[in-house]
DNA sequence: TGTTAGCACTCATCTCTTTCGAGTGCTAAC
DNA sequence: GTTAGCACTCGAAAGAGATGAGTGCTAACA
């Protein structure tokens, strides 16, 4: 069924005004802003239309209309101006970046710090699942009375550190670091297998005093360091921003969704499902309860052309899409140009 | 002025209620407990001496009392009964906090996760303002084409690192951590001056075919992370949960108080103008005007009997005084030993 | 003299009703 | 096809009781 540019262009309109008030537009509203050149009678009929088709909704009897899923679902595909970055913002936004603090880690969290600052909507950032990371060095450091630290850094440039319980002194230490970086320097989480540990723990046990538990356990760190790379993490920023909107002016709804934003595995499994590129949940689209009244925005990051992690804005349905779009399209350009020139080159991620 | 032992165990009981019901307290509740044998209007004339003497309030009129600052305050400090922490809370508590994951950090995460969880209030902790650590090892990694991984670990087991650009292969970067081991590690922040900074400038600039500019940026890198072990950092757990008070049902109220939890200054602040021991802030003896309707229970926790950081809790005025008391103080005496056992025996920090 | 029962009074809160007005649908005229 | 006009709808705001929890005061009682 196709609308007729009229139509289109009241829903437009409709949408526009009600993103803005987050009051239901009326008939009368919409023909004051004369951009039509139509009286309120003429566009009352084509909402009533709208609405028969079920772009709109009428809240009751006697009150204006709000936007549909389906409205919302066209105002994006169809009707949504271009959102223009501000030259200001861009600017920032690079300044920030490039900072030279530039670890994976730290790069995700600004760029859900900015996405947040600029939409004014919660962000939701998964942090990437690097499942063929290389150890790319192990170092115990004698931290004094039978106490070790043990540092792995991998070639994604995260680093892994705990104490243990060992006792070690600086030669010790450090005679140790050589034997575990020659053993397991280079290798993959999955090609540190079990015969593996159980070598290198014959090799240390042959040459050090050391207890066998406390090898194994120190191993176990390491694979476990390694491991834990699989796992997504995922952060979340600006959540409180959800109680400026009349949609949460009722405390019980805003607990729930903050209780929802707080549990990791929703948000991991959300980011999950959506699409790459630029993906848009409107209300119902999204698999979640909790967001029925949520609209969320998605982009995926990338390192070697891979999707390592999203980044998400969640907010009330009638959020400024083209905004949150614009942004989301920038930071994520920003992210993949910075994994590029930091790890991408290097090409043994 | 002298309480009589009557009105007293009135007040405590006015509060007790309170404290469970957030809804004034009426004589008629009060003398329906009959744990005083009083009928409802002896203890209604008691009740008006206690509003007199300023140690309840009443809303209006015709409502209940509610315990004014002073009542609270008289209460935690006189009538409060002891809360006994259960067996297998303690229990829990020593088993999270004795995982073998034990750095500094960590430690002070997991205290403040454990404080809310126990509590159901918000927590804020300042983490530990290090101000002799020192230097234990830093070393170079080379990440590939031109960027290397810079890390420090300090005598705290405090971890700092992130990347440069600085094209070294593996040799040269090991070559290199060598100098700035033995130029830099035994030294704290103070000791390491701009002279001594230049000094090893020059030995590098010696030695190696690197831009003077990278050093540089390198030894400010180093020196800035030692220096920022002097900055408190703080963190917030469990911020949502005054959305489960009363208190809070205002969204507006709310928000603000979110927005006072957010800001890292006033929190630092706040903390940082605690008393050592267990320190309780009623209402307006916060000096926030954002607390003044909640109450801040902190815990100091430290290292060489030297306060390095505090645990505090934040609820509504009608706190569970005596659980979260006997909470946190529980937490701090576990942070206390872990910390003596990691650090302290070696006498360095 | 301290305690209690009783009663008139207060006042926030709840509920019910009324009013108000924004917005609609429909009709008739242009 | 568009528009002016009008009756109609219905939620929200405002007003009017009714309700009841809780008080202060008085007088009687032990």
């Amino acid at each position: 069924m196709e609308l007729s540019e009229r139509k289109q262009k009241i829903l437009q309109a409709v949408i526009d005004e009600y993103i803005g008030t987050a009051e239901p537009v009326g008939s009368r509203a919409i023909s004051k802003k004369n951009e039509l050149g139509l009286s309120s009678a003429t566009i009352r009929n084509e909402m009533a239309d709208l609405e028969e088709m079920g772009f709109l909704i009428q809240p009751h009897t006697s009150a204006g209309r709000v936007p549909s899923d389906v409205g919302y679902r066209f105002y994006v595909n169809s009707l949504m101006r271009r959102y223009q970055m501000s030259v200001e913002a861009l600017e920032k936004m690079q300044a920030i970046m490039a900072d030279r603090v530039n670890q994976l880690e730290l790069i995700i969290k600004k760029a859900s710090l900015m996405a947040s600052t600029l939409t004014e909507y919660t962000t939701v950032v998964t942090s990437p699942k690097l499942t063929s990371a290389r150890i790319k060095k192990i170092e115990l450091v004698s931290l004094g009375f039978g106490n070790v630290m043990i540092v792995i850094i991998t070639s994604a440039g995260i680093i892994k550190n705990q104490s243990v319980e060992l006792n070690l002194n600086d030669v010790e230490a450090s005679q140790l670091s050589e034997v575990l970086n020659r053993r397991i320097s280079g290798l993959t989480a999955e090609e540190l297998t079990l015969d593996k540990i159980k070598e290198i723990g014959k090799e240390i046990d042959e040459s050090f005093n050391i207890a066998p538990k406390v090898i194994i356990n120190m191993l176990n760190f390491v694979y476990e360091a390694i491991d834990s790379l699989d796992y997504t993490e995922v952060y979340v920023n600006n959540a409180k921003s959800i109680l400026s909107y009349p949609e949460f002016s009722d405390v019980g709804k805003a607990r729930e969704m903050l209780a929802f934003l707080d549990n990791k595995d929703n948000l991991v499994k959300l980011l999950g499902s959506a699409k790459d590129g630029v993906d848009i949940r409107i209300g119902a689209e999204n698999e979640f309860e909790e967001l029925s009244n949520s609209s969320m925005i998605t982009v995926n990051y990338s390192m070697n052309d891979k999707t390592i992690g999203r980044i998400g804005v969640i907010g009330p349905k009638r959020m400024n899409y083209a905004k949150v779009i614009a942004s989301l399209d920038c930071i994520s350009n920003q992210v993949d140009k910075i994994l590029y020139e930091l790890y991408n080159k290097e090409g043994d991620v």
